[in-house]
DNA sequence: ATAACACCTGGAGTTAACTCCAGGTCAAGA
DNA sequence: TCTTGACCTGGAGTTAACTCCAGGTGTTAT
């Protein structure tokens, strides 16, 4: 059992995110000792979870629908499952985009250094000759 | 030049997304004809470009950033690179951290696999035993 | 010529996901 | 006993990034 600042100090997560979390359902009702809030292994187990899909940048509704599924036990295996593969695509299609745009990045900063460089070394203006300036 | 239901149409952008890009300085301001928004081609690359990034999840301001520091001349050339490397770092660890995730997904589904397939055949449900439901 | 259309501006409204606040409870240390 | 300090609730406020709207203008097809 965890209190709740043991819980936002572990996650790095803040006592209004988790609390938040709670009122919408992405967490399970969390237990009670005298009105404070008492985190199990399972809960920090679906903290966890959650934190690093929303990390990645899946939003908290198939969060929600995934953990009310699985509230209703085995007969929602399916659906569950569908989730995660819905949201596993998103993910990688997703990296793909931004792993293109590295590479695009690398070659306008690859542009960048070989302008920067010449313009340095004024002494010799021939230098920059065939580097311009880009337009993006 | 394009008119502005030109470059909607060929980038996928709404004529408001249009419209709030440039007014925030997100774009460059676009020449007018009788009013109406004429964007050049070195436009469209920009255009291109802020959707790609924007796309990789950088934030707008950025952006912003980087497309007045390209107005005011070479005398930013550092600054400018200096915006792409950081961008690029950003996506580099996300990217990162989506690639865990999908591994991470991947070992779930494969469980999900396991438990399902076997739930089918409950003629024999000896076939399940090693294999329970997942807390997570 | 006229009706429909694409586009214009300034400003208000929306959405997701928090984040903050006021006012209150409870347990424990000085 | 008194006072921190951590936590509580319900509800209002914030932020980023659009998105929508009202009312108006110039362009084009019939």
């Amino acid at each position: 059992m965890m209190t709740m600042g043991e819980v936002c100090k572990k996650y790095a997560l803040t006592a209004d995110t988790l609390r938040y979390y709670e009122k919408i359902g992405l967490l399970p009702q969390i237990g009670r000792a005298a009105g404070r809030r008492q985190y199990t292994d399972s809960d920090c187990v679906w903290i966890e979870f959650v934190k690093c899909m929303r990390g990645a940048g899946v939003g908290v509704e198939p969060l929600v629908q995934y953990i009310r599924l699985f509230a209703r036990g085995e007969a929602t295996l399916e659906a569950r499952k569908r989730i995660l593969v819905g949201e596993r695509r998103r993910i990688a299609a997703k990296v793909e985009e931004m792993r293109r745009l590295i590479e695009r990045l690398d070659f306008k900063i690859e542009q960048y250094e070989n302008t920067i460089v010449p313009a340095e070394k004024r002494l010799r203006p021939s230098a920059r000759q065939s580097v311009q300036e880009r337009k993006t």
